[in-house]
DNA sequence: AATGAATGAGGGTTCATTCAT
DNA sequence: AATGAATGAACCCTCATTCAT
């Protein structure tokens, strides 16, 4: 069972003999935990409850808590890019119709799902486990840097977008989207504080936000777009 | 790895700063540390070492762990919202100017201070902790709000903004410019993988944004494109 | 120096004795402890180490500590009551008879046993633990004063005892043999001071001197003198 | 300042300069709370409390707790004591009449003092220091039997009572009285359950038996007192 | 003499992990 | 494969004692 976030070795896919949901049950409910109460708080039994298994169980999947972290993030996070740069180069069309059919349906499918509260768990995270950020940047933050930017970047040079600085309109674009889950786990899930904040709204403006700055001069009666700045 | 706290090297052995600082200090390093390690996963007697007193001391100042988090909480919010609210109303100009102003001045002021991770700490802690929910919301979220809302309802009546709903639009100002600050402390702190990313472009960014989508479409009456800034 | 408990000499490291054992050793070892140092002074390492087990083991029986204590009050009381009241109800014979055979074959039982310390130990913490009160007036004082109130006052009836203020004499009866235990476990177990006081020689004095007292003065038929009794 | 009890050499009269009182403030503040939450459970700081003073006043009179509780306990103890040997030493009369004015007057007067919560003290603690006991012995138990045991051989040698062993019943005779204290101090305050039992009416009952038991049987009709057993 | 802030060893309790069944 | 009893290190918190003022 490894302990490190080493490049993944190819995941044995048959690791279980009977019980074939058993480890999936354990990462859904240890994700459910860890994203309410926070890695520390929760404790193993409670997991194992959850997924309606013994705590002796839990070990025969996972060597440690630690372990049972980075499978859950591993588990959730590795799927999604590979669905979302499918996704890309399954389209068809203009640059700004992909950014905004990404969004609003591969990002809104995460922020849906449980998935979204792993970014949570992330950013809450991270920190405790330097593995997880080497993990996170490599599997995540990379690729999906690089699936955005490359969308920018043949926007860019098909004449559709202006010569942004392409690094910069990729964290513009996506911070906030992770941020959206986030919030959706911690304030949004008190119960009497519950906002009236609706995160397609926000998503939806925030990216004709983005495509309004991005969008190249020419069609639109020369409605101004906030001049680029240097990177100081 | 995460930057640690070494003991304060040991002051020698007398009763060194008076009383009335000790609070200060453990706050100050109690809210390092639950930010940096999550609530749980902060062990009291390295606040107590951080701060350079014994364990015994900080139970002369706060009666608990979790009282402890409160405190931290609500000794770093509660000026805030004041120093915000004066600002406003200090303030003389357009409604756009004002926010800018309130964003670029008062907002990255607590950006820059440890004051930013106390949203990380509430974002993390919230869902164990209801009364801290309790507590951000009143003290914080509808200050807040009334703050941000005041200002567009006024530019709205102005004729200066366009009669945009009120509640939606604070949102969007607000919150990706808390989400900033959890940002900055988990993945932006993690040392090797720190992003390039730039939070005051990104927060000038989002602000005209705002400002562009909140402009009431007067008949282009030099539209003023947004100063180049020179970074403080 | 008061007795100190050896830990069980590790019967090596084998999950022994079945669970159901766990609880009654556990309460025997706290029984001990505590009436020997008393409730607060006793730590529940030492508890564990006497019944064999590690101080988590103790954790899987009892929820805490004060749980603890009462549960060694009431599965050493809760039996002994009920006991008492059989021995009563099969009894045949004079009310005296039946008074003297109480005392010198149940109550002397308990005094033998480690039930005994029961009473330093309520006597000892009643004032700390409401509940305790609560819990012994109800199981014990009441009880016992019930079964002893009935046997004086159908003796009374019976004219076989002088009409006295029955109330009065259970407390005259019971109190010294309650106190007897307490002696037990306090000044008579300090070794190199231990007096030659014979409890039971006092238990049979403090009777015959109360049905001396009880006895319905008729016209002398046959009193009977207190049997020479060889002790068993 | 003495820790042990050593033959207790001659209290220095004037250890305070100022406020004489406070020793004897501190004394009586650890006597109530000693007795009320049992020594181990009760803390320094109430003590000092109780007694008006702060926690480091308290250290300028005894060395440390333990040293508190055996003053306590000798400050109360020793004038007793001496009390009683005068008591007795001035009485003329039958022997019965002064055990019972000793029982009534002097006993008595120790029930309803302060210094009846001694013996509850002295009960619980004895076994964790073993100085206590030998102390007791020593000034308490010895002159105590000395002092009831010269006045039994002395009516017995004057034919006032019967040659009964004297040893058991001294114990016969004083040890109820002792634990009538320790009742005061544990069962009977707690409060809903205050029992209707009346101290001076055991008391005198206890007595009248004893004098019953130890009279010489001349004068009376024949009233056949229970037979004198010997210890095995 | 008096204070009370500071200390730190110690105790109750929790919980990740192990392992006999 | 699955269990859950057992462990013991670790953590929060207390409190007797010290000591600078």
């Amino acid at each position: 069972m490894p302990t490190t976030f080493a490049p993944r070795p190819a995941l044995p896919h048959v690791r279980r003999r009977r019980k074939q949901a058993r480890p999936q049950e354990l990462l859904d409910a240890a994700l459910a935990l860890f994203v309410e109460r926070g890695f520390a708080a929760t404790r193993i039994d409670e997991v194992a409850a959850v997924a309606g298994v013994s705590k002796g169980t839990l070990y025969l999947y996972f060597a440690s808590k630690e372990d049972l972290l980075k499978a859950v993030i591993r588990e959730r996070l590795s799927g999604e890019i590979a669905i979302g740069a499918q996704f890309a180069a399954a389209h068809s069309g203009t640059h700004a119709e992909l950014l905004r059919q990404l969004v609003e349906q591969w990002w809104l499918r995460v922020y849906d799902s449980p998935t979204s509260g792993v970014f949570k768990l992330v950013i809450t995270e991270v920190r405790s486990f330097p593995d997880i950020a080497a993990y996170y940047y490599r599997e995540v933050v990379e690729p999906g840097k690089r699936l955005i930017g490359g969308i920018l970047e043949r926007g860019i040079a098909a004449g559709e977008f202006r010569a942004v600085d392409v690094d910069s309109a990729i964290d513009s674009l996506l911070l906030p989207l992770v941020m959206l889950c986030v919030h959706k786990h911690s304030l949004a899930a008190c119960e009497p504080f519950a906002s009236v904040f609706d995160p397609r709204a926000f998503a939806h403006h925030h990216l004709e936000l983005l495509l309004h700055a991005l969008a190249a001069p020419r069609p639109a009666p020369a409605r101004q777009a906030p001049k680029r700045r240097t990177r100081q």
